[in-house]
DNA sequence: CAAACAAAGGAAAACGTTTACCTACAGTTT
DNA sequence: AAACTGTAGGTAAACGTTTTCCTTTGTTTG
């Protein structure tokens, strides 16, 4: 006797294995005594229902999947946490995997998921094109996809609002004196430091500034680029006093440039992440930063999914925007204020 | 038509589903222009087999669950990601859950898992107590634990050489002139934090030093416990020149309450984390840490797993012990080198 | 007291695979 | 030509549940 199954429960019990799984399900009628006796067979014999032939009978799979680039960064580490924890809350498992930025294994991890029987599917694509998304969609009717907007499939999409968000930043540093402000942008495909890009210069223009195209620097989003992109930006002799960072990695990258070139942050240079890692209230100084509430975003994003695959979708267009809010901290310099020195880098 | 089973593949091929099984699992004999012709439908129809089908024949499940704390944390997310890696190199799928470091979060989780019909398990384990993980152990032949040791179930344990590690820490700050070290340790029950700080005192008295209780702090293993600790280490006067502390994070959490004291790293005191995270190269100044080889120790976790779960494991008695090595960073400084100046924090 | 009904619980089909066993047929050996 | 051998491929049982009918039994109602 390896494992235990429902009929030697009913066995034991004396009763059939329907009232087992009435018992076990806690549905359909059931006498209070043969209730009491089939819980306590369950109990003795350690009865656990099998997974597989539940998910066979109902047709569903009681998992929602996650996929993203690379667990270990925070950010995605964030966002499976709250994924996770959602899920748990509504009585599902989550399965994890990484897409390593490549298209062909976000396909294969889709594909796995769906093999496994999983309707919900939260996926964080850098790569794979909206066609291919919107196709995927017609097919997985718990798909939702998060940090990604396509009109078509605007009702599966959690999305940030990078507009706005780099507009409030950049209005920021404005409003603090700012003028010359470079940007450390990524080279990352899916349009979110596109729309950044935008949101300064939007910015800017509405207070009469301009973004000087060559004080746009794109790198890959991690310290290491922001590291490159700042050398890079140092190197050029443009003249700035701030700049707005793809997100804390590359701003704590920024940082590092900096400090050793001797250029002090704030007081010579400004800096403003994105994202709120505990890195960014943990480095020194601690940096200012626009608030990224990916695991609100997760949670959302996989009760979204759950309704979404029960097909209860009224299908509204509605479209699930989170927005950002401003983390002040120690990294940008009110130039307004106190004008005691005035070194800045560059010219 | 929602969904295309093997029937229809039959179907549709004139075959029967014997021969479309074995068409898609390339085993047993099926003829050239027979096996062309199933392909053929099996395309044209997207068939997918269902997992929860092929889990329910074949009794396994192609998944390994891997439980730790907190999933945001970067530790554990490294730790995820080289399970997952791993796994899927495999062929098989991970299911994660956060334990949230509660006992309660932690029995519910494996029980899910077994119920889902998982055999293998990777849990990294703080609060439950040695004799539910070996009694745990009698019934899920797939269980690693990983960064814990218990003797009786040694072959299950991939765990790390705490002991040395923190021998070699001290003896580096030794070696550098540090004779009053303090330490920052964690309030974990997992046996851990003890190890190191006996690691600690017996490398001292191997130099004739001793290990003063005073200078061992304990709080909570995260850059807020960090900096509480060394707060308390400032208030309560000892004298040190340098800092062990349980992990980068508290590491990071020392070197801002000390900068808020005006002491500065490496100058006046020097530190030494353990974990190696990414933060640990890009804080400034940069930390000196033992590295500790998460995300190898998940894959071989997994692997192990893996092949415990097939029972093919002649009884060993073999443990799994992965050891550190000292990455060289700026945090400590060589007071043997330079004397130029001599302040150092109390007295 | 008969008729109607409700409640408790059983029998069996269904879910989509895999696989042990069997059949049919073609080719080989005597 | 008969007997044998090997092989491609079919049949059906099994995996462990859930759930739709039923049947049985006891209770209410006119």
């Amino acid at each position: 006797m390896t494992v235990v199954t429902i009929k030697d429960v009913a066995k034991v019990a004396g009763v059939s294995t329907a009232t087992v799984s009435r018992v076990v399900n806690g549905q359909g009628k059931v006498g209070e005594q043969c209730r009491k006796r089939v819980q306590k067979v369950i109990e003795q014999l350690g009865y656990r229902p099998n997974g597989s032939a539940q998910a066979l009978v109902r047709r569903e799979l009681k998992m929602v999947g996650v996929i993203t680039p690379k667990l270990s960064m925070t950010f995605f580490g964030t966002l499976a946490a709250g994924a996770e924890e959602m899920a748990r809350e509504q009585g599902y498992s989550l399965i994890m995997c990484n897409s390593l930025y490549e298209t062909q294994s976000e396909l294969d991890a889709i594909d796995s998921l769906r093999r496994q029987g999983c309707q919900s599917i939260i996926l964080h694509s850098e790569y794979s094109d909206d066609a291919q998304l919107i196709a995927l969609a017609e097919e997985i009717s718990g798909l939702v996809l998060i940090n990604r907007f396509i009109p078509q499939i605007a009702q599966r999409c959690v999305w940030f609002d990078n507009l706005s968000a780099s507009q409030q930043a950049t209005r920021y540093l404005v409003e603090r004196g700012h003028t010359e402000i470079a940007v450390i942008s990524s080279i990352y495909q899916n349009g979110d430091p596109a729309d950044r890009v935008v949101g300064t210069r939007q910015a800017l223009q509405q207070h009469g500034l301009e973004l000087n195209s060559n004080k746009v620097i794109e790198s890959t989003a991690n310290i290491d680029g922001g590291k490159e992109a700042t050398e890079q930006l140092i190197a050029s002799g443009q003249h700035f006093t701030a700049i707005v960072a793809y997100n804390d990695l590359m701003a704590i990258g920024a940082m590092q440039a900096l400090h050793q070139h001797g250029i002090r942050v704030p007081h010579d240079v400004s800096i403003i992440g994105f994202d709120n890692l505990p890195i960014a209230r943990a480095c020194i100084p601690s940096l200012t930063t626009m608030n990224y509430p990916v695991e609100e975003m997760a949670r959302y994003a996989v009760e979204l999914s759950l309704i979404l695959a029960r097909k209860e979708h009224p299908h509204t267009k509605q479209t699930h925007l989170f927005i950002s809010e401003l983390i002040e901290r120690e990294t940008v310099r009110n130039l307004r204020v106190v004008q005691s020195e005035d070194k800045s880098v560059g010219e």
